[in-house]
DNA sequence: GCTTGACCTGGAGTCCGCTCCAGGTCGCAG
DNA sequence: CTGCGACCTGGAGCGGACTCCAGGTCAAGC
């Protein structure tokens, strides 16, 4: 068996963390204390690493380092914690959904607008605008109010 | 015509965003001086309005306040800043996209998580898995060792 | 054996986006 | 005319998530 470990630059690398925030994050007891070398570095192992890619799922969908030191300390605390954990992520889970569906709604909007000035765009440089009223399709308030509207 | 108003509270509650919020986007210029009473108290009018509504479309997409500011900044500065306010909502649309896209994979890894938990649970509870093997379906690497690996 | 770069620690500093505060005004109800 | 709550200002403070620093250690190459 071979073990390999890597050192906390080849994980920063592999996991996209700093090396700074790995060590943050073992300081939080977010990671596991990471077994050492003889000369006190950190000698990280494929779970490590795992773990971390984990972490990084957690982490990139929002999840505050406080929770995620919670679900760390239940993975800790052995197996008859696992429907904590089902817990935890699954209103996790709940809440990254939300947050799509708003990224969605708003993102929506966003490229009504772009639209609109696309519009406004046709209309200035050629006269052949291939959509009619675009400017008005919805609650679109005060768009053209929106600058210099105050003399 | 009413032209009504509407004092900060009222925009607050409208609008979602805090009555100190509103003023500290005053403040950055995210949003034009609003109108005051004699009193010298703000007057929102339905464009303030409309003009936040799509504020909180950036800023819920995770628009940071300078580029908000540098937006609001193209706004006032004439329609002629019309193709560069494309460029920076398409810019912006663009990371919002890719931001959806690392939420919903990485929510997928979450669900993976659950769901392998859930194997867990149902393993344990009675002894009848609907599901066999799924805690080896794929990279889930090092899954039950991450607890108690070391002695 | 010496240099050099990666690593170590604890703690301070930074950045962002608000949020709160003190001390003062406004304006409507009673 | 007196409360009282909502409003005003400039500036300080806060919470989160890192990020940087000083001062020291380690190990591989020459």
């Amino acid at each position: 068996m071979s073990t390999t470990t890597y050192s906390v630059g080849e994980v920063s690398a592999r996991t996209g963390f700093s090396v700074d925030t790995l060590r943050y994050y073992e300081r939080l007891g977010l990671i596991e204390p990471v077994e050492r070398s003889v000369g006190g570095r950190r000698m990280y192992r494929d779970e490590d690493v795992g773990w971390l890619d984990f972490v990084s799922c957690l982490r990139d969908t929002g999840m505050p380092v406080e929770r995620m030191r919670e679900f760390a300390e239940l993975c800790r605390d052995g197996e008859h914690t696992v429907p904590e954990r089902v817990d935890l992520l699954a209103a996790h889970g709940q809440r990254v959904e939300a947050e799509i569906e708003v990224l969605r709604t708003k993102l929506a909007a966003i490229r009504h607008k772009i639209e609109y000035y696309e519009g406004v765009l046709a209309l200035r440089d050629g006269q052949g605008p291939d959509q009619g009223g675009m400017d008005k399709g919805g609650p679109e308030a005060g768009e053209s109010s929106e600058e210099g509207r105050r003399a």
